[in-house]
DNA sequence: CTGTTAGCGCCTTCAT
DNA sequence: ATGAAGGCGCTAACAG
């Protein structure tokens, strides 16, 4: 007849609260959710005595009672450190705050496996909904059918094969515009590190360049090209190769934040100037001595619309239903000019 | 007699799964936690059936049933769009996967008022247990004793008035070390850009740069001191002011990377250069033009340290009950010198 | 306005 | 090796 033993002493109770007032259970649980059904002297007493015992509520018990932990919602990236995703789990915590959800946030480094790991294990805790931004273009795995019922929004990627809301950036716009500027400055050898075709960002932004290279009648010249995963090394590497080749790029465009830093790297040494167009903005960009510009766009709104998006449908009591929806986030090119000598 | 009828339907169970194999529940249950005490081939119908069915385990239940969220614990930190807390929190996060365990992570923006609705959520949510990095010198709300016994460490900052494990960075010699190199590079006015006195982080750095200058036999002039919160644009105005003195200082100590991006942002267009040494190491700053240094340290390795004395005090089964841990993160200066012109 | 009843899904305990 | 009973803390539904 002993109880179970939790590890922790798992504290005073509602009826605890109750008993020692003399009432049920059910009256410090409406006086505690601000249930109208309580008369005002009631309520007072109840939370003065809860006050008093130092009671708080479990929100376990009481989510699991309730059937989901709707207080909470799940945030899967790829990478935390980056400053985009950081930037993103602000704009989404912001937004859950506001509905008073708590955010879950989990990095995936880019693998798959943990990804799938991840969500397996958010549905498990019954979270009211799950914000991914994909670690491939595999997506079986983050249908809301196969979560409990969860609902998913993808941000930074729309979805592929499955039927979920997503949030992503115009990549292919920005993209093109940053490399219609370059060639509006005479360039014509431009040079593209990219990520990988697999992704979507990666093949988004390789077709702005593509397509702003072809409406000006340049030709992608496969050697200016390189589109390996998004490591600072890498982009070094790549950058080097360009360099050595025998006619180098005049001008480079980098496919997102780790590439732009992987090239800045390796042109600072190099003798004569290549221009650098990147997508992501980087901090301290205008204290660069080098001719740079960026696709910039509002990370963090990323995060919000994404995050409304979600609530959108976990708010969603079934009736209406709205179809897929989608929110692309604009960019805007900013130039860093090569400021004077002096 | 109708069932209580949660918002989304609370799917398939383990009474469900056992009736489509004419097992009980606990059968089911005890295939699932694998448990030892079951029949290989029963264990093996059992698993197939879960799959079947696609039955997942409601952690939200299990959690309640054994007493607390085991699998949960929280982090607040002030921002997440500073760097030094994302990676702080990428540290974090990868403790808790080793354990199995999620972080619940949520921003104060620096408001005491928020840091004590967020402890009190996550510990109505029963979190295993909770690193925080305070907003302010107040830590009483974050006793132990207050939050349903959860395990705390405060990360950034040794407690105060509470009996709690810490992490922190070497502030003071970080500083002070810092400070002593411009020093010995002939510099004799440095100013101090700081964070409020009411601040650990605030307090310890200006001790060090104090402290530098006094054993250098160099007074410390209060018109050279500028303590306010780590905001860009606050450290902007403090330079610029600075930069207007009569005798303007040679040297700029930083005492946070907010207060590092201000300062290079008017040190940029200064006529006669200013050395600067800031607390926390930059991305790019060996690519800006201008004398710097920084105080460096791993980020990451104070969220690793924290999760690690959270899992020591939430795994201690009560038996060992060490006194007050502190571990203290190393600094190290790193030289970006000016390049050569060319 | 307040109390009683019952049970969410799971796991501990004890019985078989 | 498996099953039956019971309850974690809370709240929906109904009764008074």
């Amino acid at each position: 007849m002993t109880k179970p033993k939790p590890d922790r002493p798992s504290g005073v109770t509602m009826r605890d609260v109750a008993a020692r007032l003399g009432v049920s259970a059910m009256t410090v649980s409406r006086a505690i959710r601000g249930d109208s059904g309580i008369a005002e002297p009631t309520r007072l007493r109840v939370l003065a005595e809860v006050e008093a015992l130092g009671y708080r509520r479990n929100d376990l018990a009481r989510q699991f009672r309730t059937g989901s932990a709707h207080e909470l919602v799940g945030l899967v990236v790829t990478n935390l450190a980056n400053p985009f995703y950081s930037q993103l789990a602000v704009g989404v915590e912001e937004v859950a705050t506001r509905h008073g959800v708590g955010v879950l946030v989990a990095s995936t480094n880019g693998e798959l496996d943990r990804e799938r790991e991840l969500v397996m294990d958010m549905a498990g805790r019954r979270i009211a909904g799950l914000i991914v931004v994909p670690a491939s273009n595999d997506h079986g795995h983050l249908d809301p059918a196969g979560l409990e019922g969860a609902p998913v929004v993808l941000a930074a990627t729309p979805p592929r094969g499955i039927d979920v809301d997503c949030v992503f950036v115009d990549d292919f716009n920005g993209t093109y515009e940053a490399c219609r500027q370059l060639i509006g400055r005479g360039h014509e050898r431009i040079g593209f590190l990219g990520l990988p075709a697999s992704l979507w960002t990666g093949s988004e932004r390789y077709r702005g360049y593509a397509a702003a290279m072809e409406d000006a009648g340049l030709a992608v010249d496969e050697q200016y090209v390189s589109r390996h995963r998004g490591d600072i090394s890498l982009a070094e590497e790549a950058t080097r190769r360009m360099l050595a080749l025998p006619a180098p790029p005049t001008a480079l465009i980098t496919a997102n934040n780790r590439n732009t830093v992987g090239a800045l790297r390796i042109l600072r040494h190099s003798p004569n100037p290549v221009a650098l167009a990147g997508f992501d903005d980087i901090e301290l960009a205008d204290l660069l001595q080098l001719p740079l510009s960026v696709v910039a766009y509002d990370a963090a709104d990323v995060g919000r619309e994404a995050a409304r998006l979600l609530f959108g449908r976990i708010e969603d009591t079934g009736v209406t239903k709205v179809g897929r929806q989608q929110v692309i986030i604009p960019t805007r090119v900013i130039d860093y000019p090569r400021p004077e000598r002096g």
